[in-house]
DNA sequence: GCCAACGTTGGC
DNA sequence: GCCAACGTTGGC
């Protein structure tokens, strides 16, 4: 048996992150270079986190907003989805002050560094490849921040990357 | 900074 | 339940 998960059941996620709040190298500083996915509060991406996103699973690590876009890296789940601590801290920017604390409203996971890539698969390199042109985060108005992605498109990531996707 | 695309809110 | 108004996201 091999000691890792048979890739049919590994699935693959896109998490966005605007790198001045949240980058890929605040996440290699993280201890265990481990850190909660916090601050998701959309009703999509909090029921993807939910009900989709499993231990082990692997994302890619997707730098929005602010250029350079594209994805930095990558990231495997350690936690599955466990209430996020933020919404009921009133100093938090992510404080929501309507979930119930009986029943809270937003959820995270823990995500732990795989690799950070030497070189990073901007947008415009996306856009040029016929696999991941297509991906979700390509849309025009796609804002949705945890997004599902295909095995063949993981893989074309690793090609423009120029690297192995290590699990 | 602009603005299109979205998601949410709230009056009715 | 509808939908206009508003706020936010995010590429350019």
């Amino acid at each position: 048996m091999p000691k890792s998960k048979a890739p049919a059941d590994v699935r693959y996620w896109l998490f966005k992150s605007e790198p001045s709040a949240f980058s890929i190298d605040h996440l290699a500083k993280s201890p265990k270079q481990t850190a909660p996915w916090d601050g998701v509060r959309n009703y999509q991406a909090r029921n993807y986190l939910r009900d989709g996103v499993q231990l082990g699973d692997l994302v890619c690590f997707y730098h929005s907003s602010e250029p350079p876009l594209g994805i930095f890296g990558t990231m495997r789940v350690v936690r599955a989805a466990y209430p996020d601590f933020t919404q009921f801290d009133p100093n938090s920017k992510y404080y929501d002050p309507k979930s119930p604390s009986d029943n809270p409203r937003w959820m995270m996971v823990d995500v732990q560094l795989i690799q950070k890539f030497d070189t990073p698969v901007l947008r415009e390199n996306l856009a040029e490849h016929k696999v991941t042109a297509g991906m979700l985060v390509m849309k025009k108005g796609s804002r949705l921040s945890i997004q599902p992605m295909t095995a063949a498109e993981w893989k074309a990531v690793h090609q423009l990357a120029k690297a192995k996707p290590l699990t």
